[in-house]
DNA sequence: TCCGTTTGTAACCGGTCTATAACTGACGAG
DNA sequence: CTCGTCAGTTATAGACCGGTTACAAACGGA
């Protein structure tokens, strides 16, 4: 389990992060906003803790930015007796705060809870138009054909196309999706994987009528 | 829904069964625990709101109580600053908890976030289909064969599993579910454990029919 | 304590999945 | 026309996964 852990005071960030690690959590560390939101999306943690006092992206700001692309649970940390930033925390997404200070036990408590919680809300079904993706079961099915099923990449390429369907993906928006930023040469791993992909689902693989490529701007996802 | 309140100052007592009114939920009114344990028999309320500090019965002898037969949200009323009291609370199997003082809006975005979380979570039976777990004996009977013996592990296996049927479940939250965190090489663990409960279990543990591995995400049961 | 059971660790195997490279044809710019 | 780039294809080696066997360590009740 990742853990991406933002604030400014380094020596908390520090003993947080040792906390989560001697819990068995891998725990990522961010020292500001900006560098938070750059490791989100390169590593996609499963769960974020951030201080809302942070110089730049404020806790709040990051929080906002991260919840248009994704559910994953967020923590805040607040300074005590702040209600209105607890309840401006949860209005915008963030699923629980903790006031500073606190104990080891609770946050590992806390964290425990929220990855809990998690789990349970997420792992259904996704669908657009006739594809349905089921990611507990890593499996494709197109209108009433068997279930297809796909390995993890696959599975993550689709995803992230579905949830974008109709619309052409840039290459480098689908590789630090998938592999979460590597280094540049790596188009030759895209290429593998949608022809891959294709000779999984597509009826015809050399004239794709669903992973459609759409020359120099990437790939596109038609459901219909 | 019916939301029961326990807390032995009249005032707040009162405040929260207004607020909760107000939002369109059916508030039940407890001055002191054993007050709350008799209308939680009598009622079957969705969802208990519990004050840790009541004369008599405590907020924690509640929970424990009502936990021993049910599977109700609880969220525990904490006074500020008893970082103590919430990991105590979550450990004895509360689902929420609250810091006083608080604001309405908080209370009631925590109750439906509560309510929700509830109904995603579909009780977990001890029995499934032809599968049925006896927790104290420490066995599975499945159809009309022989009771089989399992031991601690399995049992945990397999009652987390069932609890899941149809479902995959993914290794990480297998062996945190059975093991409870450890490192995370631990893969060979639960190999070896879904090796062993297939021989006792499965008709052939070559292919088998009931515990059955979704490839690259995890294990399933099936229960017909 | 002893013995049988349960649990952890290691090694091996076959199959699948992923990374990497090389080759092909299409296309557009110069 | 030729070159360079882009996307598709083919091929292959190594990593990884899941099943299996074997054995050692830890546990637990007589």
């Amino acid at each position: 389990m990742k853990i991406l852990v933002a604030d400014d005071d380094r020596d908390l960030l520090e003993l947080v992060a040792f906390m989560l690690a001697q819990d068995g959590y891998l725990a990522l560390k961010a020292g500001d906003g900006p560098s938070a939101l750059s490791i989100f999306a390169a590593e996609a943690p499963d769960l974020l803790i951030l201080d809302i006092n942070m110089p730049g992206l404020s806790g709040f700001q990051v929080c906002e930015a991260v919840r248009r692309t994704s559910r994953v649970p967020v923590m805040m940390l607040t300074v005590r007796g702040e209600e209105e930033d607890l309840v401006r925390a949860l209005e915008i997404g963030a699923d629980d705060y903790l006031n500073k200070p606190f104990s080891p036990r609770t946050l590992l408590a806390r964290v425990k809870a929220l990855l809990r919680r998690a789990r349970l809300e997420a792992a259904s079904p996704v669908s657009a138009g006739r594809l349905k993706l089921d990611l507990e079961e890593h499996t494709l099915q197109i209108g009433a054909q068997p279930a297809i099923r796909l390995t993890k990449l696959e599975l993550r390429l689709l995803q992230f196309l579905l949830a974008n369907h109709g619309h052409a993906v840039s290459s480098d928006r689908l590789l630090t999706q998938v592999w979460g930023h590597r280094g540049a040469g790596d188009r030759e791993l895209l290429k593998q994987l949608v022809h891959r992909a294709r000779q999984k689902i597509e009826r015809e693989p050399a004239n794709p009528e669903i992973l459609q490529t759409v020359p120099g701007a990437g790939y596109r996802l038609l459901v219909d």
